[in-house]
DNA sequence: CTAATGTCCTC
DNA sequence: TCTGAGACATTAG
């Protein structure tokens, strides 16, 4: 029969010495369902030398069999390497986890020069090799098995013949379940060996809200409750928030301390277990964790659930209950304030639902376009989710998959950033080149495929990048070359077939997300080939792609001069020109027929304004919109006062051009400073420990704070994000620096600093462009014959 | 004063 | 765990 699914994951397991791929799903009458998949077998290639003889060497691999996974099959392949046919020979075993033991043998004989496609895991295996698409739709060949007790699903089926996909743009009604847990502890790092877990609150995508709660101290039930739960409500999709660090890993934990099975999954007898890219994997079901998208907004400094929530739209802050997770004693101890931590975490459960409907929609295209399963596409970094895009490329194109491969790190010149006309310009034009770096390796068919040794290479047969002369064989097309003209051109049938829905439609969001997915995979094509992780490296492709980079813009930019347009900035692929309608066209003309690339008007600048400083600017847009770059207002690394501060006169400077305005605000600012009339939240300092406290060759002041933390008793890792103030004293600044939770009294404050380094430093990157000093902001209006700062200051 | 370290942002 | 280019604060000497 035939059985149409869409698919949610793939798993395997070996049963009685046979490996089988089981495929979870749902039928278009809804029914959870599995496949069985008796047939697959893992295997993997050896690249023999070119005069071997493949038989030869294959009997000599035969030898190698062992009765516990025998060798099967060995045969020789047409396969390309790089794109040149090569000896290759497929190693066909049983057991999935004998591929490496067999990899390791079949390296040590002389003939063969490298074993590939050894090291994919083979649940993934499958899906490449049977085009599978997560989060889509496909049709099977299949005989119906009825249920089977061992598993959580309403049918089982076993594979009997082609699995395909089919182009069907539905969802199925899934389940979706969000939860949230809390864990009671006194000093702040909850230990499970002590600590009961005291809240676990759940929200189903059909509106059921629901709270297991600990016995006072006693865990035990709640744990089997929510496990219940968990079974009854069968969910596809379990999101959390940092569930995978936390939530999961201390259930886990805590199961293992009470003595109790964790029994979450549809696969009986199979509790989460941390899998690749540190992701916890769920027999059957899709384990999403909501923060790893999170994490890939630039915007949000700090990434807790309540404030990404907020700026999502999702639950307003002020809003919510908000509780501290150090004070969780107090409340869960109190019975009139135990009310209140429930309801925080009902707000983090809901806030978790809210953004699992942002954020879903766009991870399940990144997964249907990748092909890296729902659970695993958020928790893979870029590079990954475009590698396993890569892979089922190479599949198609007959291609091995090169092996990742320790490397020295080399670098290479990047892109052009011109110094900008410092001051104030209107009327001005940015032109974009339309993905330039994914162009310029489809025009000048740029790949670790297509690149040649220098001798040999001549213009006739061969483009050569300037600058650097790497060399690359202009026939027959290379592997990124088709794999990037397929995924603009992919991209611009999305967009056009989008505009034939309305933009409230299903169809049309759908769309949207899956274009977005392909964009994204496009643009980090480039990155990808510079980076030392990558399968595809090549290093000499990404010096080519900037240095012809870097000779188009020139052309752009020495033309413009020409022509007579002025020419006020420029960075990588993007040219700030006076806004002339008649030369800019001319422009756009010739960068399409003399350089054979599209450059468009991004946007244009009613006025726009620069310092000397690259990668910084500001901007009034036509529409009435300020754009702030690069300076402190859009830096994480600034207090919100400063950012205020400089956000504020730049708004004044642009929209009114009236500079006493701007000085007289920031004069107010500094009063209010001084009269500690600043929140201090606004004075907060964040930073980020991109190290070890003690790896730091360097005290500097969040350093510093952070080990101010860890002597409370508070556990800083890796990657946290230390928020500190500067309080009054003497010495160096990164003595003075105080976590922010531990400075709680505001006249400590060093208000001398905050206007010294973070409110002048900050308006005056704008103002001192408008000819103001700092005594200009420091002086208070003769007005009244107040006393001026200095004096209360009491400095010069 | 300069050099080095560290962080964040842009394209 | 996608690149190099770049700005700037702070420390160290």
């Amino acid at each position: 029969m035939l059985l149409d699914f869409y698919l949610l994951d793939v798993s395997y397991e070996v049963v009685s010495q046979e490996p089988h791929i089981i495929i979870w799903g749902v039928s278009r009458d809804g029914k959870r369902v599995l496949l069985r998949d008796k047939r697959f077998r893992p295997y993997f290639y050896a690249i023999l030398r070119e005069k071997a003889s493949a038989e030869a060497v294959a009997r000599k691999i035969i030898s190698l069999s062992e009765r516990s996974s025998p060798l099967i099959k060995v045969e020789p392949v047409e396969k390309k390497f790089y794109g040149k046919p090569v000896n290759a020979l497929k190693i066909t075993t049983v057991i999935p986890e004998y591929v490496r033991k067999y990899r390791e043998k079949v390296k040590e004989i002389p003939e063969v020069v490298e074993v590939v496609e050894a090291d994919i895991r083979f649940s993934l295996r499958y899906i490449l090799d049977h085009h599978l698409r997560p989060c889509g739709w496909h049709r099977a060949e299949v005989e119906a098995r009825g249920r089977n007790p061992s598993y959580k699903v309403e049918e089982e089926y076993e594979v009997k013949g082609e699995i395909n996909p089919l182009e069907d743009w539905s969802t199925p009604e899934l389940r979706i379940m969000a939860f949230d847990i809390e864990v009671y502890n006194e000093t702040g790092t909850p230990k499970p060996e002590r600590d009961p877990v005291i809240i676990i609150g759940v929200l189903t995508s059909n509106g059921v809200f629901k709270q297991f709660l600990a016995d006072g101290f006693n865990d035990k039930n709640a744990i089997i409750e929510f496990t219940r739960f968990v079974q009854t409500y069968d969910p596809d999709i379990i999101v959390g928030y940092n569930s995978n660090r936390f939530d999961w890993q201390y259930l886990l934990e805590r199961a293992s301390v009470l003595g109790l099975k964790l029994d979450v999954g549809r696969k009986k007898d199979s509790p989460p277990s941390t899998s690749t890219y540190g992701h916890v994997s769920i027999a059957g079901r899709l384990n999403v964790d909501l923060y790893d998208f999170a994490e890939e907004i630039p915007e949000v400094k700090i990434k807790s659930l309540d404030v990404v929530a907020d700026y999502l739209g999702v639950m307003k802050r002020e809003s919510r209950v908000l509780i501290d997770y150090v004070d969780f004693p107090k409340y869960w101890n109190d019975p009139s304030k135990r009310g209140l931590l429930l309801k925080y975490n009902e707000d983090d459960v809901r806030s978790t639902m809210g953004l699992a409907d942002k954020f879903l929609p766009f991870a399940m295209q990144l997964s249907y376009i990748t092909r890296l399963p729902l659970d695993q596409v958020g928790a893979a970094s870029v590079g990954y989710r475009l590698e396993w895009f890569l892979m089922h490329e190479a599949l198609l194109n007959n291609e091995l998959i090169p092996n990742r491969e320790e490397k020295e790190a080399e670098t290479y010149k990047g892109a052009v950033v011109l110094t900008p006309l410092k001051g104030i310009h209107e009327n001005i034009a940015v032109l974009d080149f339309t993905s330039m770096y994914p162009n310029i390796m489809i025009k000048y068919n740029v790949g670790p495929d297509t690149i040649e040794k220098p001798d040999g290479c001549s213009i006739a047969s061969h483009y050569i990048a300037p600058e650097v002369g790497h060399c690359f064989r202009r026939e027959p097309p290379g592997f990124f070359k088709n794999v990037l003209s397929m995924l603009l051109s992919l991209r611009k049938l999305l967009r056009s077939e989008m505009k034939k829905y309305p933009p409230t439609s299903m169809e049309y969001r759908l769309l949207d997300e899956r274009q977005k997915a392909v964009k994204i995979l496009a643009n980090a094509t480039y990155g990808y080939m510079g980076w030392l992780g990558a399968r595809w490296y090549c290093r000499e492709c990404a010096e080519a792609v900037t240095a012809w980079g870097r000779t188009i813009i020139t052309a752009v930019i020495n033309r413009a001069r020409e022509m007579g347009l002025k020419v006020i900035y420029g960075d990588t692929d993007s040219l700030f020109v006076e806004n002339d309608p008649v030369k800019v066209r001319s422009l756009v003309e010739y960068v399409e027929r003399e350089l054979g690339f599209e450059i468009k008007i991004d946007k244009v600048y009613e006025r726009v304004f620069f310092t000397e400083a690259k990668k910084r600017y500001a901007g009034l847009l036509t529409d009435g919109r300020i754009d702030i770059v690069g300076f402190e207002a859009v830096r994480g690394d600034w207090t919100e006062l400063a950012k205020e501060v400089q956000e504020n006169i730049t708004s004044i400077l642009l929209k009114e051009k009236n500079v006493d305005k701007a000085v007289e605000y920031v004069k107010t600012v500094i009063a209010n400073l001084m009269q500690n009339k600043i929140p201090v939240e606004k004075l907060i300092i964040w930073k980020t420990l991109t190290k070890k406290i003690e790896e730091y060759d360097v005290e500097s002041p969040h350093v510093s704070a952070a080990r101010k933390l860890e002597k409370k008793g508070l556990k800083i890792d890796v990657g946290d994000k230390v928020g500190f103030v500067i309080v009054k004293g003497a010495g160096k600044i990164s003595e003075r620096a105080e976590p922010f939770n531990l400075a709680k009294d505001p006249r400590l404050i060093d208000v001398n600093y905050y206007i010294e380094h973070q409110v002048v430093p900050a308006a005056l990157r704008i103002l001192e462009y408008f000819g103001i000093t700092e005594n200009d902001l420091r002086k208070i209006t003769s007005t009244a014959g107040r006393k001026s700062l200095f004096d209360y200051l009491g400095k010069h």
